[in-house]
DNA sequence: GTAAACAGACCGACTGGTCGGTATGAATCT
DNA sequence: AGATTCATACCGACCAGTCGGTCTGTTTAC
């Protein structure tokens, strides 16, 4: 804790502190005192308490859209494209739990513009996904019954809860928890004749061993 | 807003404006004015906010976790169990959604005592669910690849998430969503030979229309 | 009549944010 | 090269408003 410059410090040590006490649990001075700066120093580097809390869902959000737009262009078939976004999300967890918790728990206290940018990015994700859910019920992979909309939230509802139990001393690693859910979210999906194909017996749980 | 008894007008008045913009956007004098009463008409009631706080999850958790004894005791398989205790959890957002919201949104500024009396009981509706699954894997009507306590958590995030985006003006009804995450699943966890039962296909989206 | 239910003025601790000031180092002048 | 100017990063005492909670009444119910 020396060279780093101070406003990463400070939003760390703010990212663990909203973690456990939550946005309104924790003041300017315990950010201050605890990262071992002042009320200058921090009123420097963010105009507001809400400007740093934008900070940190901006960081997150910008993060993981960027991760799926790749997934998205790297692929070339729906269910593949899915996995790969599944899992590079759920991989997320390792690096940006506490960023996570805040974006999911304290974005009700984000403020007019600040909500707006947040809301939009948020969008943009939850449509990549529509997309790609639409294009493999056209191809005849993901069932038609289950209308795309319900299967989206059904799968990001899923996948986003992990932040409220995961914890990485835990008997899993991320990486067995995502491909359970990719194994759970492939068979509620696919339509059989999809379920049959070479491609997707890769992204199965066969009776591989999955704890550490 | 005339003779119901003072204190469920404040629940009332407080669970919406808690839903609106959180537990720690609304003041106690927000509360007063707009349910109609004065501070000491709270105070007489409650003994703090956090009281109130406690009184909202209490009344939530509480109903719920007893719905889900009734299905589990009132059903005999594992599949219609679970599909029982799936389908009363998400009939519950027609009528108990600002709890919801504030019982995922705000548990994190429950205090001490408070605190564990919720999880007490959050962790006795998390067991039931995975006894369910248990039970159902050892019959062999769930797959036993996948681990019992991630299949809950999985469960769990995709019904709960619903607080999230459902809306009661939407193109489906609070019955269709429990149905299709009934469908979602059994897919996801069924094995094939419980797959083809009889029992199971009710249990099932066929063609049937879903929207209002 | 008396006890519970409610009203509302008031308190005081706390908190986000400010503001005058300093320290450091780069750019400019002579 | 050395002196001067200026911009940037940071400090910390202080302030003004806010908000949960209290206290002293007054009203209502039985």
């Amino acid at each position: 804790m020396k060279k780093t410059n101070l406003k990463e410090r400070i939003v760390e040590t703010a990212l663990n502190l909203f973690e456990q006490h939550g946005y309104h649990g924790v003041t300017v001075d315990q950010i201050v005192s605890e990262s071992g700066t002042s009320k200058g120093g921090f009123y420097h580097n963010f105009k507001s308490k809400d400007e740093l809390l934008y900070y940190i869902h901006d960081v997150f959000i910008s993060y993981v859209l960027e991760k799926a737009r790749e997934a998205y262009d790297n692929y070339d078939t729906p269910v593949s494209q899915l996995c790969a976004i599944i899992q590079s999300f759920t991989k997320v967890f390792d690096l940006y739990k506490p960023h996570i918790t805040v974006f999911y728990q304290e974005s009700t206290y984000l403020t007019g513009e600040f909500n707006l940018k947040i809301n939009k990015k948020r969008d943009e994700y939850k449509n990549l996904l529509i997309t790609v859910i639409r294009e493999g019920q056209q191809k005849g992979e993901f069932r038609s019954e289950v209308p795309a909309q319900i299967s989206v939230m059904a799968i990001i509802g899923m996948v986003n809860w992990t932040y409220k139990w995961f914890k990485k001393d835990g008997p899993l690693t991320i990486e067995a928890i995502a491909q359970i859910f990719n194994d759970l979210l492939l068979h509620s999906l696919l339509t059989e004749k999809a379920m049959n194909q070479q491609e997707v017996q890769s992204f199965l749980l066969k009776s591989q061993p999955l704890h550490k």
